[in-house]
DNA sequence: ATCGCATATCGTCGATATACGATAAGTCCC
DNA sequence: GGGACTTATCGTATATCGACGATATGCGAT
């Protein structure tokens, strides 16, 4: 890790975030949770094609991301997504794609 | 690669736009290339605190994510973003979010 | 206390990502 | 053609990812 730093931190938790989503299984889960009134527990795996461990691993990914939370509920445990973080990553994606569409129309170059 | 497949194409095509976009160099550079009227050539490694090959690199993930265009310009090579994948990977995101925020105030239970 | 279930963690493996320097390939100018 | 410049690619080293099975942990029921 040659000098990781060197980028902003905005920048680097933004990455952070947009890695976090950057899994077919992991978007899965996050459209799984967002459609859902309910916290899901077991649910999850059952929806995957992927081992239990797996799927345990990319709720973990997500967490330590901050975009999902998860509570001890009984002898499951209760997932759902952090509305604020979500709305945050959409924010600083939003601001990304900004200044996007008045250059749009250059395509002098191109 | 284990079966990849076993998750949706439209899925894996979103991933990969996020995977693509999630380094902060490579934010950086989109972010270089939004707020330009102009096609960036050369400076692009002059404004990241990487090697000339390595940004190189960089540049060639986002082009296999088809997020920006590159065309050789005399000497140098003349980088743009593609406006149609940019907001396509926007709206896909969009969709991805656009569930959320009605089942936001449901924390009865996380 | 023990059994069974749900979830987490560990250990491991192959694949991929990230970085660099060195070198190739292309273009312009002389 | 020969040099100077710009960008791409190669080779390589290290780190992280993604998957799995095996195992640990925690809880509820018996």
């Amino acid at each position: 890790m040659p000098v990781t730093s060197a980028f902003s931190d905005t920048d680097r938790h933004l990455a952070d975030a947009l890695k976090a989503l950057a899994h077919p299984a992991r978007l899965t889960i996050v459209r799984l949770l967002a459609n859902r009134d309910e916290c899901v527990c077991g649910e999850i795996v059952d929806d995957l094609p992927l081992a239990q461990s797996t799927v345990s691993q990319h709720l973990k990914a997500l967490k330590e991301a901050g975009l999902v939370r998860g509570t001890v509920e009984g002898r499951s445990t209760c997932y759902c997504l952090d509305p604020e973080a979500m709305a945050a990553v959409k924010e600083a994606i939003d601001g990304l794609f900004d200044g996007l569409f008045l250059s749009a129309p250059n395509d002098n170059c191109c």
